[in-house]
DNA sequence: CTCGTTACGTTGCAGTCGTAACGCGAAGGA
DNA sequence: TCCTTCGCGTTACGACTGCAACGTAACGAG
């Protein structure tokens, strides 16, 4: 066997590059030229380690998505073993905002990639696949006895709104400049009322 | 005078093929040639009545706007002189999800702009002012007294919050293939708490 | 009629795009 | 030592891009 390397590092080192140009210039300024020089690697090897430009982008969406579940699952844990259910939903929910400057880059990338799977079918199946979990996961918490209640419609629907609301947030703050704290306030007030309502 | 033409509308009929194809094939689709073949006019054509991509766009912009608000004003039309608060807040809000085809051709054009105007300032102003007097208008109507009472920083927020679930849940529906149907019974149901919460 | 302005079509250019093909060095098995 | 395979770089090609330049038809003023 001749040199052997990681392809699995490799392809993950592109696209974190990809990542960065979607970032800063949208997916527009996605090339293969572009995405090697943010690389710092030549446009023959991107070429290399993927056989098309659409498998790399759908390589990177999976990439970000991985990001976004190693920030969630780092709230979990960084609230302890036995958190407040009131805790974990305020807490992943507010991981969803673009509250620091990288946030602000990932919610960039993530509405990029939306309107990406807005006219790709295939690309849209794993933004749905992420969400769904997301949102049953979300529902759970909202039951009233933690995360072994019964769950119902109506907790469904919470979840499913809520998401949606720090989502919508999300993109407003970082593309019609929505003051962040505002995005708080008002995600902060409706998981209040969220919860008021489903536990009275 | 030679022969004159009215300048607007061949830029709006240009700024149609241009959301067109958007709606369509997104922003990477749009380019001086695809949207002249859109529009059934030579590419030389569209360069006259625009100086350049970046102004077509910015022009298009303003046109998609004008469409949305369009529509606001025709729900609001469709409500009678006297409408009841309630139904006028639910009936702009529902608008604003992607229910037909054409709404959700519209949302994805929508989308498409949110995310260039993520990295594009001048573009991000245009987005601003919309969402800014949509989102007071609206606390307006949340306000007791229909929309004479005293709009407080509560309302503001309710506003801010409510104009976030429908545009997230809209995003959700066009890139993730929420169904629309839970989008509705989602964003009805918060604007039922809303309500109660403000309206005691 | 002539002339100038406007509307619009055509062509060309410099650049970038994605992709395929080819080339070469390195490394290990035979 | 040769040969195969892998890693990676280089080059080339056809398509496409935004844009500038030029050409021309139409029409009104003088």
């Amino acid at each position: 066997m001749p040199k052997q390397v990681d392809h699995e590092q490799r392809r993950q080192q592109i696209a974190e590059a990809l990542l960065e140009v979607t970032g800063s210039q949208g997916l527009e300024g996605v090339s293969l030229r572009h995405v090697a020089a943010q690389a710092g690697v030549t446009s023959g090897m991107v070429q290399h380690y993927f056989p098309s430009k659409d498998a790399m982008v759908a390589f990177a969406m999976r990439a970000a998505s991985a990001r976004y579940s190693a920030r969630m699952t780092a709230v979990l844990e960084g609230l302890g073993p036995a958190p407040d259910p009131r805790a974990l939903v305020t807490g992943l929910l507010t991981a969803l905002l673009p509250l620091d400057e990288q946030q602000r880059q990932d919610a960039r990338v993530a509405l990029a990639f939306q309107s990406y799977a807005a006219h790709r079918p295939a690309a849209a199946d794993a933004l749905r696949a992420d969400n769904a979990q997301l949102c049953s996961f979300l529902a759970g918490l909202l039951a009233p006895q933690g995360a072994d209640g019964p769950v119902t419609a109506r907790h469904e629907h919470a979840a499913t709104a809520l998401l949606g609301l720090a989502e919508g947030l999300g993109i407003q703050v970082v593309s019609t400049g929505l003051p962040a704290e505002r995005a708080v306030a008002a995600l902060h007030a409706s998981i209040d009322l969220t919860l008021r309502s489903l536990r009275p």
